[in-house]
DNA sequence: ACCGCGCTACTACAACTGTAGTATGCGCGC
DNA sequence: GCGCGCATACTACAGTTGTAGTAGCGCGGT
């Protein structure tokens, strides 16, 4: 399987989110950057960012004092097309899922306009 | 925790739209209904209609024969929202992810359209 | 009443996901 | 060079999720 495919567990989007954001980082600041009530352990975290760098979404970069740093080696996008995905296969569609979030006030006319305006521009 | 917020997994959601759709169907007809390549065996499904039962997402109607009759005891609309929340908290908002949509070509201006008239309508 | 078929209840397991500890080693400061 | 603090590598576990088997029961047909 590509890279761009990778399938990954909530957590795991949690991480790369931090990583996507910050550019690069080392565990410990994966982990104080995770917002959480009640943050994980350092080892938690430690076995999350394992996983990813095994499953080819992370890569290291460089060492600072102990610490290694990682980057992402996976797009936002791509994640986010899998994720959205498999949303719409259990949904039924796209339209459904727009539908509900204008129903549910999370998307506003005005963002719906917003949007169509930037769809125009790219399509030119 | 109301039943309105009750988590399912990705399988256990897939039995509810076979059940939202029939609107009552035994083990053996939601199993024949899942489109799979492969379909799950019989007691897989029995099982994981036994944890939708056990979680107050169906519930019992009737017997024929040997065969029990489960209908939903949820709405596709209730599960539908969670689902949606969860991912725009992980994507960080509904904005970038109807963004995702349009620039993946899944949602098309026509379709945004369609969806302002309805909103408009609705807000009537 | 009996038999066969299909269903339920019960049971168990593998892989996954999140959790987090401990031993060891490295790097930095003194 | 040494000691301390912090990081890594390694390890292990609980609960979840999907998987699916088997024994026994009940219904329907003969």
């Amino acid at each position: 399987m590509a890279k761009e495919r990778i399938a990954l567990t909530k957590f795991e989007t949690e991480v790369m989110s931090v990583l996507w954001r910050l550019g690069e980082a080392s565990v410990r600041e994966v982990q104080d950057a995770i917002e959480r009530a009640e943050p994980p352990a350092y080892t938690t975290v430690q076995t999350i960012v394992q996983r990813l760098e095994q499953k080819g979404a992370v890569r290291r970069t460089r060492k600072a004092g102990n610490a290694l740093y990682f980057e992402p080696a996976i797009t936002r996008k791509s994640v986010y097309r899998r994720l959205v995905d498999e949303l719409i296969d259990l949904i039924g569609g796209s339209q459904p899922l727009v539908a509900h979030l204008v129903e549910t006030g999370k998307l506003s006319l005005d963002d719906l306009k917003a949007i169509e305006k930037a769809a125009k521009r790219s399509a030119k």
